[in-house]
DNA sequence: TGAAATGTTGGGGCG
DNA sequence: ACGCCCCAACATTTC
């Protein structure tokens, strides 16, 4: 009977374009798709519970599609290490597969797995499929990673487009032996007392076959409009395609190749696709970064920012994580995050400027909350967009640059579509109030059945003022340097 | 991937 | 008719 290979799956909850999973297929051996949870890799970036949520589904989704290949999802959990040594033993495996990941636990997790398995007599082969460009393949001319975005990104184009997506493999040989499997329920990744998850299902489907259908749907209908109105959180213009490639349902090459093939038959879409290529670029910036400067998560990039003053408001912290801070904007941003596990982009930069420099909250504490209640949840793209707005990252926000909290909604939520539909206390108040409650007449807001206070919070600061106040904070960091 | 403060311009009201 | 002032509207600078 042949010998099994191992494909090991991470981030890459997919068929599709999966090299790990073509290449073993390739050989013709039989296959053990594996999924390890492994809630020991890091101390304080265990998987959050949203995404935990997300995982779920994902993984049954993924076991799903397996079983139509003739195949099945062993899932294990403990130190991944450990976990797969011990499997290609029992399993008398001759190779183990797995896609490249990026967290500054990763790079030693492989290599100390390469060494234990190929002690054991058992190659380990590492694939690059959740990034275009490898972190070490861009570097500037001498030698060095890119701490800017744009020549960063010009550079990673430069030499050409990035592989081109592989079909998914019609069919899994089977083990003569199938390895024993956890059950996924038993991992109790849903959330249970209470069940705040239970609507979600409205808002997301996970799973490969339905990322594939919202990134079709994405490319039909919104790259059109894609350049103006992904800023605008009252319209459905952005892709949303964010979970799907945290969690690998879809390989960022099929993204780019298919957009790029939409373009190709409608030239009207040229502009919605720059913006949306310069997106994915984004997200390659931000593992660019955390590879090479591994702290990114947790410590400013640019040094000075350590003895920054930031405030200890834990009150004010609540009131910004639920939705309470009396900017309706940053709100309904919030309470779209606690009710969906998403939050629009223009509005993540409006919710996090207001911690960061209207709170004076240090930005690890948004990024901590973003972390546990995001769906998409993306230790690079979390850390290098938190650093970004505090103005303490790479190719960062300058400091001035203070986001008004109240003009930023008048003008990308000018009808208050967005602020109604997260912040229904406010719903029947006019549209010229509708971002500034606290300045409407008295009259105005008893017609709206609105009550200071008591239905709606009055402004928590006084955005001038906090403005001022970090603006000279900022300096006095400045001046120091 | 800002916003506020400050500067400049030009049309219109008015003596 | 002319100059003066006011002040939007727009442009530039500064934080």
């Amino acid at each position: 009977m042949p010998r099994p290979i191992i494909v090991w799956f991470r981030s890459d909850l997919r068929l599709r374009d999966n090299r790990a999973l073509l290449r073993a297929v390739a050989t013709g051996a039989p296959i053990i798709p594996v999924y390890v949870l492994d809630d020991e890799q890091s101390d304080h970036w265990r998987t959050g519970s949203a995404s935990r949520w997300w995982l779920h589904h994902s993984l049954a989704a993924l076991a799903g599609d397996l079983q139509k290949l003739g195949s099945r999802l062993i899932l294990r959990r403990g130190n991944a290490l450990t976990v797969l040594a011990k499997l290609a033993i029992d399993c008398k495996a001759t190779a183990v597969h797995a896609s490249r990941a990026y967290q500054p636990w990763a790079g030693q997790l492989e290599t100390g797995l390469k060494q234990r398995l190929e002690a054991d007599g058992v190659d380990f082969r590492r694939f690059s499929g959740s990034l275009l460009f490898e972190p070490e393949a861009v570097r500037t001319k001498d030698g060095r990673p890119f701490k800017v975005y744009s020549p960063f990104w010009r550079a990673a184009m430069e030499p050409g487009d990035p592989p081109r997506p592989e079909p998914a493999p019609r069919a899994l040989a089977a083990p003569a032996r199938w390895p024993a499997s956890d059950d996924l329920n038993a991992w109790r990744l849903c959330p249970e007392k209470p069940d705040w998850a239970a609507g979600w299902p409205q808002h997301w489907l996970p799973g490969e076959a339905h990322a594939q259908e919202r990134l079709k749907e994405f490319l039909r209908s919104s790259l059109t409009v894609y350049a103006t109105d992904r800023d605008r959180p009252d319209r459905l213009a952005t892709s949303r395609l964010s979970p799907r490639l945290a969690f690998g349902e879809l390989s960022p090459a099929t993204i780019w190749h298919e957009a790029h093939a939409a373009s190709r038959s409608k030239p009207e879409l040229a502009a919605g696709l720059s913006k949306f290529c310069k997106e994915i670029g984004w997200r390659e910036f931000s593992y660019h970064l955390l590879w090479h400067f591994p702290s990114l998560p947790d410590a400013p990039f640019r040094p000075e920012f350590e003895k920054f003053p930031w405030r200890k408001a834990p009150v004010a912290l609540r009131a910004w994580q639920r939705g309470q801070t009396g900017y309706p904007i940053v709100d309904a941003g919030m309470r779209e995050l606690w009710q969906t596990g998403y939050m629009h982009n223009r509005v993540r930069m409006i919710a996090a400027s207001f911690l960061i420099k209207d709170l004076m909250l240090p930005w690890q504490q948004g990024e901590a909350w973003f972390w546990d209640t995001l769906v998409d949840a993306d230790l690079a793209s979390n850390a290098a967009s938190w650093q970004w707005v505090a103005g303490c990252g790479a190719d960062a926000a300058p400091y001035f640059r203070v986001f008004n909290p109240t003009l930023q909604g008048e003008k990308f939520d000018p009808n208050g579509v967005y602020v109604r539909r997260w912040v229904p206390e406010l719903a029947r108040l006019p549209d010229a109030f509708i971002h500034r409650p606290a300045t409407a007449p008295s009259q105005v807001l008893a017609e709206a059945g609105v009550e200071l206070d008591h239905t709606y919070p009055r402004p928590i600061v006084d955005h001038a003022e906090a403005r001022e106040h970090a603006l000279l904070a900022f300096k006095g960091l400045k001046a120091v340097v």
